[in-house]
DNA sequence: ACCTGAACACCGTTCAAGT
DNA sequence: ACCTGAACACCGTTCAAGT
């Protein structure tokens, strides 16, 4: 809402005296509060009071100012230290780390997702994460593999927990399609399981778990 | 290219004589042949040879389209039979079939990604994969989060897999991100296997594995 | 150096009107 | 019942022109 740049900068003669750096903040804050679909050239534009060649001169385009966005979350998103007795412990946080930020930033991060730049906004976090799988003994390209394993798993679970409420009409979430078939050869009960979402908060941990002890456990038997 | 809608069908009088199938299959000709960004009202009328007005009388608008042609393709994919010995095998093949296909129909697949759908492309072969896993002896609650977190896996794979060529500019990826960067408490040779892409297709069935055995490990425990 | 105005080539969707 | 034409409200991007 209130402009960011320095009032002092207002006298500098020309129009507008907008900064490549207002831009970038007016967009963070235009993702943050009405999401990823709301990054416009010309609502951009539109809320800096100027035109959206403005916005092409100081940036140069839509992807450079979708990169700068997310860079600039990334800069500003806290670090937070990991916790955990044994060495899968802190592994496990240092990945669910990734996730709380996630779900804390859910619009840019569907954003960077969206524009296949998760690793732009997350990477300090990654880097932390593939610290601690060092530590725990995984070393070249078994760390690189366990480091993957485990975002992938966090980007899946990702995809459904950002999933924007819109979305497709009707039911073509899961739990909806399940309710309309009745398969030969599962039970009730799993049926019924189905039919409601899964606890992924509580899912994705036991979850890394599997991987991370699996991962672990090759380095254990070659010592 | 050809039209599929039967010739004699064609002195209807009326002047396109287009039919909602028609319509469907052509939009799915469209997204196999030039990904999902081809998918577009206009172009798909163009195609046809009628007004986009036409495609709305006869489907309706581009959220039913989108359904209509993620539906058709799913009626069309082949059912592959499971293979393996062991309960735990038969699941994993269930799961890398779903993988499979979505790389064979990849197209379609970040269509139906994009827009929130992926079950109803892969309902046929996520009922499978259920199947298996109550063979195995899961049931309940514990085989829908098995079964979740099996095909969240899967999907973040997928995200990394099928993300077009394009994609953000310069290097967004994780490989170029990971090759401007020096972290303290990393070891050459992880930082050397981090600059490289990770095999996904091999480390999928591993990452697979980890989490059917500590799903199955569960039940192993209560009999 | 910084910014505007007008234009181009796209989107999805609707509405009145034709046969 | 089936289809057209014109219009509305959006997009990203470019280019000549102003100060």
């Amino acid at each position: 809402m209130a402009p960011t740049h320095t009032p002092a900068r207002s006298d500098t003669g020309k129009r507008a005296g907008l900064d490549r750096d207002d831009i970038v903040d007016a967009a963070l804050a235009l993702v943050e509060a009405n999401g990823p679909g709301a990054l416009t050239m010309r609502k951009l534009a539109a809320e800096l009071d100027v035109t959206t060649t403005t916005i092409y001169w100081h940036i140069g385009g839509r992807d450079e100012l979708v990169g700068a966005v997310i860079r600039r979350l990334s800069e500003h998103l806290a670090e937070r230290a990991i916790e955990g007795d044994t060495a899968a412990d802190r592994v496990v946080h240092a990945a669910l780390c990734i996730w709380d930020s996630a779900l804390t930033n859910r619009h840019v991060t569907a954003l960077a997702h969206r524009e296949g730049a998760s690793s732009l906004l997350a990477l300090p976090m990654e880097i932390t994460l593939l610290r601690e799988l060092e530590v725990a003994g995984l070393h070249g390209v078994a760390a690189r593999d366990a480091h993957q394993a485990i975002l992938l798993c966090v980007a899946g679970f990702l995809v459904i927990a950002l999933r924007p409420e819109r979305a497709v009409p009707l039911g073509y979430r899961s739990e909806a399609l399940w309710a309309e078939v009745a398969p030969h050869g599962i039970t009730d009960a799993t049926l019924r399981a189905q039919r409601e979402p899964a606890e992924l908060a509580s899912l994705l941990p036991i979850t890394l778990r599997a991987i991370v002890d699996a991962a672990l456990r090759t380095v254990q038997e070659t010592p």
